[in-house]
DNA sequence: ACCTGAACACCGTTCAAGT
DNA sequence: ACCTGAACACCGTTCAAGT
């Protein structure tokens, strides 16, 4: 296990998040990163034992921005304002964001943002031993809305499509008026306020 | 757009699904299938367009195991016995499940899942306005939890790490005793509760 | 301390051809 | 109708060497 040089890490980062925002995460490869430092493709293993462990600083690197700037608040609004800026980071970078719910609070800037969102549940006055569930809990929901956004999991194109084919539907068919959501915004307000029901019991 | 021949569709899923649960998802390559098929690579460009339809329709065959073979029961017992039916998947095939956080409901077999959602939510008494947000957040969450699961995200390990770093991690340290969660089972079922409480309201 | 060149064992996919 | 062979433009990574 050899040790790594630091120096220039940021810098192939900042390539790497570049690359993948301009051109999608398939292209992302560790030639390309390398091209566009400047360098042949072997020099970043100085920098990283593998691709891997580079997408892993990746995350790392995202998480940094999702620290609120302001600590005021109660609990629920910094809850809802961390639950936001994630959202908001997807749209920014939708082509690494996913790989948020596969290497996420591994790093030690996950570990930071997940101390907030503890404290920010402590403070809205969840129990002590609900504390942790809850926080998985609200950021796999979180994560996983995201993801379907950016991905167009959610797009309303299927529901359209899926009510003409008529037969063995009924629900949709019943539904018909109610399928046709595009205010992701709107939806995404709505779920939050249904999981603070959650964390703040009758 | 070329008409795609059917006949060893199954076949080739089948090798398809075998190969990325007994070597992961990278192993799962067009060359690969060919070979576990007994058939040149070139010979499944007649069966499916290219890799990315291939995984469509292999997320599409793990859907239909979801549908529940029985169905009675209130709206929220079908609910609930799908959501555990969708975390069984997950820990049978954890390296294809998470693709259906990505592609998922495209599919025929997809929009099926859907309505059986939509019936039991609508049985279960939610109005018919909500019953699609409602959809999406129930099985955005189920998704990401098994996701995590699988993936390792909720492992304890870096729990235990985590607070021994001490220093700035206040939430943690006042937590301690609640941070070794590990039984997922538990977990899930609390959370499914959790989410019922949204679903009935007061 | 930092980087390069050549090589290995892979990819997905196109095109033209074969029965 | 179904399949093959050869080729193209890529991958991640190892190893030995160069300044």
């Amino acid at each position: 296990m050899r040790k790594l040089k630091t120096s220039r890490q940021p810098e192939i980062l900042d390539a790497a998040l570049a690359i993948a925002d301009e051109r999608g995460l398939d292209a992302l490869s560790m030639r390309a990163v390398a091209e566009r430092v400047g360098v042949t493709p072997m020099a970043l293993y100085g920098y990283f034992r593998n691709k891997d462990e580079l997408l892993d600083a990746l995350v790392g690197r995202l998480l940094t921005g999702l620290t609120p700037s302001e600590e005021a608040g109660t609990g629920q609004e910094r809850l809802s304002e961390i639950a936001w800026a994630t959202r908001r980071l997807a749209r920014e970078h939708p082509a690494v964001f996913p790989l948020l719910l596969f290497r996420a609070s591994v790093t030690s800037d996950g570990v930071r943002v997940v101390d907030l969102i503890y404290q920010a549940l402590l403070d809205a006055g969840v129990p002590e031993a609900d504390v942790p569930r809850i926080e998985r809990l609200v950021s796999t929901f979180v994560l996983g809305f995201a993801i379907s956004e950016v991905n167009g999991r959610f797009s309303s194109a299927s529901d359209e499509s899926r009510t003409r084919r008529g037969a063995d539907l009924p629900a949709h068919r019943r539904l018909v008026g109610h399928l046709a959501a595009d205010d992701w915004d709107a939806e995404f307000a709505a779920d939050l306020a249904d999981l603070m029901r959650i964390i703040r019991p009758v």
